[in-house]
DNA sequence: TTGTAAGCGTTATCAT
DNA sequence: ATGATAACGCTTACAA
């Protein structure tokens, strides 16, 4: 593999000169320039960004962490990174925590020795020393689908409370009194964990008592839903309703509630959370909450390339998010 | 931000000593090694792995180009990627083509710029100058749901032809003649027109004779689908069982169907492509042809992995696919 | 506009 | 077991 030493041998130029036909083509003469990039032709040169990274310290790659690419909604942010990132030449790392601690933990050890510029983390542990030494270090980076608000860390989320509140209050709005929750674990992320104090809220709000039985935790995956609906319905007085912290459980709370002979939306309405591509496309098509997961990617992006190049206060960006009331749900049957 | 230089200093020895210390531990005395661990502490040393990567002339980094991360087959496939990769403490940065050439292109230049040992690639064009070069210049790299059999290049896939073929032969098997197909344009993907080729074979093998206007081409979306059934539906003499060549497009058919005022699966049989997770809770459940891209992913890295190991003769994997019977397929209406 | 040369943080070779 | 030092490919003052 030939460097810029043999094309500078082989134009008879200076290695400076070469490094700037790459890096400021104006500043060279064009007759030089063109024996440059003659010399580079015929020997067949490729350039090597890791040795200019090594000298300039960047290099010019983030690091993306989030629980698992295999979940639509982090794929979409996933995308907005990406996509964001590209059309400003920036290379992303990907890596999954897949919810452990512990894997995030050494991720950011990875990929801050591989000497990414700044880092992206839908973290797992807002609380934890990871992010602390993030801060002391002054190391760039921006949380996704964060939950904080304040504080010396920037982030790109939404009101996951207000999220739970919009969702229940469609649910009450319908002559529901009986609304269940199918959430996901909250010790594994604090979204869910918000989403069900919006909940909590809006029936306290609307004067329903809150009863613990209609809360059943469970991880963010089809079957989650499925298995957990069924518990719900054997209850003594089963849910007529039932709030999902996402649309996954959704999904699956259909299923396992069809299984159990309901009939959807009649016997139970489901409202989901995310708002992913197939949701339209269920029988019942799913209500849901909307989030914005693409826009949230760029804009954590955005957000982390400015405090790359400039770093400044931290900055919180929420993001709007809004009630798609599709067909799973619908008015609270009669219990005359 | 220190160096081992710093850290050679403070324990009072070599920065060769300390870079034993850290590849190479159990060659270093024991006191010497204390010594050297504590200074690193106390001067908050952190490991430049980019600075490594410049003078072993690996970067411990694969490059991994998918159409789009978007699509959760892809994502699977990603996911058996990343999993390989960091069991053997390789990095992977991703890239999405949009199933453009020029992208593609882009692509490998800037990964191969940035120094990747390797690349793992859903190509766009199979035929192109990128591959060519690749090989050409003996650069590792192995080719993911790809469809190539024999020739100098490492791949891993499944047999798509046999793949449309036995969905095919599924439909036929309940008795439709009139089998339409909707399919991911060819000029964007192979795979998809292997996929018709063996569904051409299957309905020659049963005596069935191929009507052009039973294929419609789209893009491998879930409005694709919904919009291409819709055309299928209106032809004067339509079909009674319809093979997507994915499962979106199986779902968006779904949709396009009911809202065509079909009912599921009695007046249309669905067949589609990849086994999606959500497949089996679509109404009714998609029956579909299992793909394993999660496997796929993994294997496509263990080979890269032996390849930029020891540069040896191209494999070519070929991975099961089979047929998974659920509810969106029966027996053809009686036309009496 | 172009050249000279130092320097980036590690590894690796060769001594000791 | 440890040390001295060249080398990796590039950028970047500084000089000419």
């Amino acid at each position: 593999m030939s460097t810029i030493i043999d094309v500078a041998r082989l134009a008879g130029v200076s290695t400076a000169t070469v490094s700037r036909v790459i890096n400021s083509p104006d500043s060279v003469r064009e007759a030089t320039r063109n024996k440059v990039l003659l010399a580079m032709k015929t020997c067949n040169y490729k350039y090597n960004a890791l040795a200019r990274g090594f000298v300039t310290k960047k290099s010019n790659t983030i690091g993306l962490i989030i629980p698992n690419i295999n979940n639509p909604v982090f794929a979409d942010s996933t995308l907005g990174v990406q996509e964001y990132a590209e059309e400003h030449n920036i290379k992303v790392v990907l890596g999954n925590s897949y919810y452990k601690y512990a894997q995030e933990e050494n991720l950011v050890k990875v990929l801050r020795e591989s000497q990414v510029d700044g880092l992206l983390i839908t973290t797992t542990d807002l609380k934890g020393e990871v992010l602390k030494a993030l801060v002391d270090d002054n190391f760039p980076f921006v949380l996704l689908f964060s939950t904080v608000k304040g504080g010396p860390i920037s982030a790109v989320g939404i009101d996951n409370y207000r999220g739970g509140y919009i969702a229940t209050d469609h649910l009450v709005s319908l002559g529901h009194r009986r609304i269940g929750m199918v959430a996901g674990n909250f010790s594994i992320t604090d979204r869910s964990f918000h989403r069900w104090n919006g909940y909590r809220k809006c029936l306290r709000d609307n004067g329903i008592p809150y009863d613990k039985n209609l809360l059943v935790q469970t991880d963010h995956s089809l079957s989650g839903g499925r298995d957990s609906i069924k518990k719900l319905l054997e209850l003594p007085s089963p849910p007529t309703a039932v709030f999902c912290s996402n649309d996954y459980i959704a999904f699956g709370a259909m299923k396992g509630a069809r299984e159990a002979g309901l009939a959807l939306p009649e016997d139970l309405s489901i409202v989901g959370f995310d708002d992913m591509q197939t949701a339209s496309y269920m029988v019942p098509a799913l209500t849901t909450i909307h989030q914005p997961a693409y826009e949230m990617g760029r804009r954590a992006t955005e957000l982390l390339m400015a405090l790359m190049n400039t770093p400044g206060k931290p900055v919180q960006t929420m993001m709007d998010i809004s009630l798609v009331i599709r067909e799973s749900t619908t008015s609270a049957p009669d219990r005359a």
